[in-house]
RNA sequence: GCUGGCGUAGCUCAGUUGGUUAGAGCAUGGGAUUCAUAAACCCAAGGUCACUGGUUCGACUCCAGUCGCCAGCACCA
């Protein structure tokens, strides 16, 4: 089989917070597992994140920090950084939209992307009024304006509650036109705002809801329903045209020499997607001293472009995304003339359109003692990542958060399933199978694989269904169904527990060393496999049992998952405990 | 209000084109065992698949309606 290639992306964490269980639930763990296990298959892959550093929330966090919008972004993105790799998530490139080693290069990209769907004509240039906080300086977007709501109600009495923001009035439930307002004030400074004219540059996504509604009648068979459902009920709703420039200086500067552009930057939304382009760019030139072949990647017919994104992402990455693509393609009399019909490029030249986006459902967290609830960081509703290693390790969260993540629906973090979970099935189930044998090996053989030869029917039949799970396993994965690839595996760790069980090597090492030793080597043989198949799943754990069973790194991939370890091969050294007892005391669950 | 989603054992969740007695883990009760991080194994109990109606030889699965919960509703990310 030729080797496969893919692009995988992480949704860019916005660099304005730390990472919770979340995140990493939502858009990360599901990509890594899913970049882990196709390079066990051999197969070519980038894995590419970075931060996204732009737009108007880290101005204002930095305006309210006392702080500079670089020196803000830069300190998340550095803890975020390492929160990924205390995961063991490890991307190929973790860039930043405005961080020092990548600004340069996404500026350039952003601003040809804008300056190439501007020239196909897909841009209308509008003027519109927008409230302005004078003191601070700047246009005021829909939360950062507070006022007394305008709504009547049935009875015709208005609703009048004081604490409407721009967008919304909790108490009414209507949503609110700034501009309509009552006595207004700044979010920011408290000042009144004004009114004042600005112009921006909307895209026209409307034009291309036919060629997306084909893209997906096309590409979206096997995605995830609550990615297909969003989308089509949208494109069948109608795409409205939306600003891709704002009234800010912290950016991506607009490309154009209007003087109408002048001191205005891209929307955020627009040039963070680009963000998955230009670091595949630096890296890249970090790895080959050519930026350019980051189009190897993105405009090759035969290489499969994946986005992992929470669902809150999935306007952005599957209708604006990839409008904005076909927008650099096509102008805008072309699609005109085509009308609905989407092919994707067949040859290098034009981006290729995402072949997935994989969006998982948000995770709602419950406290002990308290009512299921929303990951809030402002209320503190959240378990930290850089607070969680401090005390516990990476892969009981790793494998809590893929058994019970939110793939088609939202699930719940609790703490007592997040500790019965670990204690239970990772330890008891899996962590027990790989250790309960060890003494018999120490002991009894030397720590060399005993000989097989009175292997019987048990025995067979064992590892014909342990040797048959890695496919499964794999098809499992491929089709984005990480929970169910794992409790695959687990499954059939409970099986061979059961061989164990049946097998009472504890008896037949007095009576029957033949009969003990094959058992020994069936276990061994079991191990080797499902090893292979934790590794994306719980890669520290895994790795120990590689060196346990002492085998190089070449050894352990997916295809060679299946070898049998020949009779007489030495083990490594008794592991320490692959997976530590966790207590609920040893949370502080005093979160909030 | 509009649009969409969800409502399956005490709890957390599966259920892949509608088809024999609806699944897993945990929790509960009983049994058996000792190699193992008091882990594993066997058995039992536990669900009118929110409700009502429809389509069908047959529906948890399709359709309509009702109730309940959640999300989005655009220049916030």
């Amino acid at each position: 089989m030729s080797k496969r290639r893919f692009l995988v992306t992480g949704a860019l964490p916005y660099s304005n917070n730390r990472l919770h269980v979340g995140h990493i639930t939502g858009a990360y763990l599901p990509a890594d597992i899913f970049v882990r296990y196709l390079r066990s298959n051999g197969d070519d892959v980038r894995f590419i994140c970075g931060s996204d550093d732009n737009g108007v929330a880290i101005e204002i966090s930095a305006m309210k920090e006392n702080t500079t919008p670089a020196e803000l972004s830069t300190r998340y993105h550095n803890l975020q950084k390492e929160a990924f790799k205390g995961l063991g998530i490890h991307f190929d490139i973790y860039g930043g939209t405005h961080q020092p080693d990548y600004v340069e290069l996404h500026n350039k990209l952003s601003q040809d992307f804008f300056k190439r769907i501007h020239d196909n004509g897909h841009f209308v240039k509008r003027t519109t009024e927008q409230l302005f906080d004078p003191k601070a300086n700047k246009f005021l977007p829909d939360r950062y304006v507070k006022g007394t709501c305008y709504h009547k109600n049935e009875q015709g009495t208005i609703c009048g509650s004081s604490d409407a923001t721009g967008d919304q009035c909790e108490q009414c439930g209507n949503s609110i036109d700034p501009l309509l307002l009552v006595e207004p004030k700044s979010v920011i400074t408290g000042a009144t705002p004004e009114r004042r004219k600005t112009t921006h540059w909307y895209l026209q996504l409307g034009k291309f809801q036919g060629m997306l509604a084909d893209w997906f009648s096309l590409s979206s068979l096997d995605w995830r329903p609550i990615v297909t459902n969003f989308s089509l009920g949208a494109i069948k709703k109608g795409l409205p045209e939306r600003a891709m420039t704002r009234d800010l200086s912290w950016g991506v500067p607009v490309p154009l020499d209007d003087p109408d552009a002048a001191g205005k930057v891209l929307y955020v939304w627009f040039d963070a997607p680009i963000g998955y382009a230009s670091f595949t760019a630096a890296l890249c030139q970090k790895s080959a001293g050519n930026w350019e072949a980051y189009k190897d990647w993105w405009q090759d017919p035969d290489c499969k472009i994946i986005h992992f994104i929470g669902e809150d992402n999935i306007v952005f990455h599957a209708l604006i995304w990839p409008a904005m693509l076909l927008g650099t393609q096509y102008t805008a009399e072309e699609i005109e003339k085509r009308g609905s019909a989407y092919a994707a490029p067949k040859e290098k030249g034009h981006y290729q359109l995402p072949s997935n986006v994989v969006a998982n459902a948000f995770l709602n967290i419950k406290f002990p003692g308290k009512e299921e609830e929303k990951i809030s960081k402002s209320r503190g509703t959240a378990v930290w990542i850089d607070e969680y290693l401090k005390y516990l390790d990476p892969d009981p969260l790793r494998y809590y958060l893929t058994s019970n993540a939110p793939e088609n629906q939202r699930t719940v973090w609790s703490f007592d399933d997040f500790v019965t979970k670990n204690n239970k099935e990772l330890i008891g189930s899996i962590g027990n199978f790989v250790n309960r044998w060890q003494k018999f090996v120490t002991e009894d053989f030397g720590r060399k694989v005993p000989s097989d030869a009175k292997a019987g029917e048990l025995e067979r039949t064992l590892l014909a269904r342990v040797r048959a799970v890695p496919g499964e396993v794999g098809e499992e994965i491929e089709a984005m169904r990480f929970k169910s690839a794992l409790s695959k595996i687990r499954e059939t760790f409970d099986e061979c527990n059961r061989y164990f069980d049946a097998s009472q090597p504890w008896i037949t090492r007095k009576n029957d060393l033949e009969q003990c030793a094959a058992t020994v080597n069936t276990c061994i043989q079991a191990v080797r496999t499902l090893g292979v198949l934790l590794e994306p799943f719980v890669p520290f754990g895994a790795d120990k049992i590689r060196e346990m069973l002492n085998l190089p790194r070449e050894a352990w991939t997916w295809p060679r998952a299946t070898e049998p370890l020949p009779v007489g091969h030495a083990l490594g050294p008794v592991p320490e405990v692959l997976f530590r007892r966790i207590e609920l005391k040893d949370f502080d669950v005093s979160a909030s």
